[in-house]
RNA sequence: GGCGCCGUGGCCAAGCGGUAAGGCAGAGGACUGCAAAUCCUUUAUCCCCGGUUCGAAUCCGGGCGGCGCCUCCA
C-alpha cells in the first residue's frame, strides 16, 4: 500500500509520486498577515501539518515552505488605516500566527518566504512574460497577464474561460486590460500604496505585485520550477491557482505542480463564517473561553479534509472528552504493572493492526477520520486486554505504547494535551497536600470527610481517581 | 446561467459493489466506601422513487432538501 492523494487538477485520487525519489516538495498557502488567522484558516493549516508529519511519518524528504502574504490590498488598507507602514502592521500579525500555529502543534515549516523579500525576482519573472509574449504591460501602468496566451487557463477549475461573466470580477472601465478576464501581474503605485511603503521600481514604474504572482515566484525560488505538492483553502481553486499555474508554465515552460490539494471551507455553528455574519471565531477567543487547544485540533481534523466540517462548541466538548481518553489511555499503559514472567499478551498483534490500519486510513488521500478510528480502537482492544491480566511483559507494552505514539506523532493529539495541560508547581504541591489529607481521612473510615476534599478538588478542575495502584489526580476540561 | 459538493443512529463522523468503523452523549451491568477510569451489554438498513447487479449506503437516472465556487477570502 502506498499513498493515494486527491487531485483537484485531475478531480481523482490518484497513487502519488514525487518527482524525486524519496524527496517531496511541499508548497503551502499561508495567510495573508494583515488579521488574526481564524478558526478556519487553521482547519487548513492543521491539514497541512498532517500533510507535513504524515509524508514524515512515511520517510520521505519533506521540503515545506509555506508562504506569509505581507503586501496585497487587504494588507495595504490595513496599513493605510492604522497610518503605520506595510512591515509594522504585519509583524505582530506574522508573530502572533506562527505562535497560534505552535499552540496547535503545527510543525514549523523550512521557509517562510514573505513576499516583500522576492519583489526583484518578481520584477524578473514578469520581465519573462512579457518577453514570451504571455504579458503585455497597459496605459494605465499595470503589466496584465493575457489568458488567451495560455491554452490550459481554466483547466484546474474546470471551466471554459469563455463562459466567464465578464465583468463580473472588476470594472471594465477601472483597468485598462485587453481583455477584462485577464489578471494583474503588476499594479501601478497609488498614493496609499507609496504611504505604507507598498511601492517598488520596476520597468513599467513605480508599483507593487499582484498577488497571484508572490505564489508562483516565491515556490519556484524555493522549490523549484515543479512541486509536488500546492495545499490551500478551496477558495484559492480559481482564480488563484488557475492563474499561478498559467504564469509558472508559462514563465518556465515546466509542469508546475503535480499534485494540487484543497480543503474544504469550515462552517461554524451551521454557517458558514463571514464577516458579514460576524461569526469570525479566532484561536485567541476558543482559548479564552477555555476550551484547550487540543480539543480544537481534534476537531479540526476529525472530519476528511474535503468534507464538511461544523465547527460547533458541543463538538469541542465531544473533542475534549476524547482527547482525555486518548490520555488516560496512555497513562494506564505508562503505569501499568510489568513482569516479563508475565503470560504472552495480545498487545504486539493489536499494536501491529493498529498501525496497519492507520497507514492505510492515512494512505487514503489522508483520512484522518478513518486514522482516528485505528488510535480509539487500539484504545479499546489494549483496555480489554489489560482489565484480563495482572501484569504484562515490558517489551509488550512498549509495543502498545510505541504505536500509540507513532500514530501521535502524525496526529499530534497527545503531544499538543501535554504542553497545554501543564499544571504549576504551585497548584501541584496544593494538590497533594490536599490528597494527602484525603488519604488520611480515608484510612480512618471518614469518608465524608474524604469527599469534601474531592469536591474541593474538583471545583478547581481536579478529578480525583482511586484506583488499586493509589490515587492519582487529573486536570479535566 | 456555468462548474461542483453533500444528505449515514440523539450529536459528530468513516465507508469507494459483498449484508453499517470510530468518537461523544444515553441506558443497564461489572468493578469502587462512594466516585472516576476501565470493561461487558444495548440504540441505524444509510433523504425518497426507479434502474443495473446474484448482491448497493456504495454504480446509473429522476426527485426532494442543504451548501460551495464563479468577486477579496484557508
Amino acid at each position: 500500500m502506498s499513498l493515494k492523494v486527491y487531485n483537484t487538477a485531475t478531480r481523482s485520487v490518484d497513487e502519488f509520486e514525487p518527482l524525486e525519489q524519496g524527496r517531496v516538495r511541499v508548497y503551502a498557502c499561508g495567510p495573508t498577515i494583515y488579521d488574526h488567522a481564524h478558526i478556519g484558516n487553521f482547519r487548513s493549516f492543521l491539514f497541512f501539518d498532517l500533510v507535513h508529519r504524515y509524508l514524515e511519518w512515511c520517510d520521505y524528504e519533506v521540503c515545506f515552505v509555506m508562504n506569509l502574504t505581507d503586501v496585497d490590498d487587504k494588507v495595504i488598507e490595513a496599513a493605510s488605516r492604522e497610518s503605520v507602514s506595510l512591515e509594522e502592521h504585519t509583524r505582530p500579525f506574522g508573530e502572533v500566527f506562527l505562535a497560534d500555529s505552535t499552540v496547535l502543534g503545527i510543525r514549523p515549516a523550512d521557509v517562510y518566504p514573505r513576499a516583500t523579500k522576492y519583489i526583484e525576482r518578481m520584477v524578473d519573472f514578469i520581465k519573462r512574460l512579457v518577453a514570451s509574449e504571455n504579458a503585455y504591460s497597459a496605459d494605465d501602468g499595470a503589466v496584465y497577464f493575457a489568458i488567451d496566451s495560455f491554452s490550459a487557463y481554466g483547466k484546474l477549475k474546470g471551466i471554459d474561460t469563455s463562459t466567464l461573466k465578464v465583468g463580473a470580477r472588476v470594472d471594465h472601465d477601472e483597468y485598462d486590460k485587453e481583455d477584462a478576464r485577464d489578471f494583474a501581474l503588476w499594479k501601478a503605485a497609488t498614493e496609499e500604496d507609496e504611504t505604507v511603503g507598498a511601492a517598488w521600481n520596476s520597468p513599467w514604474g513605480r508599483g507593487r505585485p499582484g498577488w497571484h504572482l508572490e505564489c508562483s515566484v516565491m515556490s519556484v525560488t524555493e522549490l523549484g520550477d515543479t512541486l509536488d505538492m500546492h495545499l490551500g483553502g478551496e477558495d484559492l481553486i480559481f482564480p488563484h491557482h488557475e492563474n499561478e499555474i498559467a504564469q509558472s508554465e508559462a514563465a518556465t515552460g515546466q509542469p508546475f505542480v503535480r499534485n494540487w490539494l484543497h480543503v474544504k471551507h469550515l462552517f461554524v455553528e451551521g454557517q458558514k463564517m463571514s464577516k458579514s455574519l460576524g461569526n469570525f471565531v479566532t484561536l485567541r477567543e476558543l482559548l479564552d473561553e477555555g476550551y484547550d487547544p487540543a480539543s480544537i485540533r481534534h476537531l479540526l481534523i476529525s472530519s476528511h479534509y474535503r468534507g464538511e466540517l461544523n465547527f460547533t462548541r458541543q463538538g469541542l466538548q465531544a473533542s475534549a472528552s476524547a482527547v482525555q481518553r486518548l490520555l488516560d489511555f496512555e497513562h494506564r499503559l505508562e503505569e501499568v504493572p510489568i513482569n516479563d514472567l508475565a503470560e504472552e499478551s495480545q498487545l504486539p498483534d493489536l499494536a501491529r493492526s493498529a498501525l496497519d490500519s492507520f497507514k492505510m486510513a492515512m494512505d487514503n488521500d489522508f483520512n484522518s477520520a478513518d486514522a482516528l478510528a485505528a488510535i480509539f480502537i487500539l484504545v479499546s482492544e489494549v483496555n480489554a486486554e489489560l482489565d484480563l491480566r495482572p501484569a504484562v511483559i515490558g517489551a509488550d507494552r512498549d509495543q502498545a505504547l510505541n504505536a500509540l505514539r507513532s500514530m501521535d506523532g502524525v496526529l499530534g493529539l497527545l503531544e499538543v494535551a501535554h504542553t497545554s495541560r501543564v499544571v504549576d508547581d504551585e497548584v501541584t504541591a496544593w494538590v497533594e497536600r490536599k490528597l494527602e489529607e484525603r488519604a488520611n481521612a480515608r484510612a480512618n473510615g471518614e469518608y465524608a470527610a474524604a469527599d469534601v476534599i474531592r469536591k474541593e478538588l474538583e471545583e478547581r478542575g481536579i478529578l480525583v481517581e482511586d484506583g488499586p495502584a493509589g490515587t492519582r489526580w487529573k486536570v479535566v476540561g
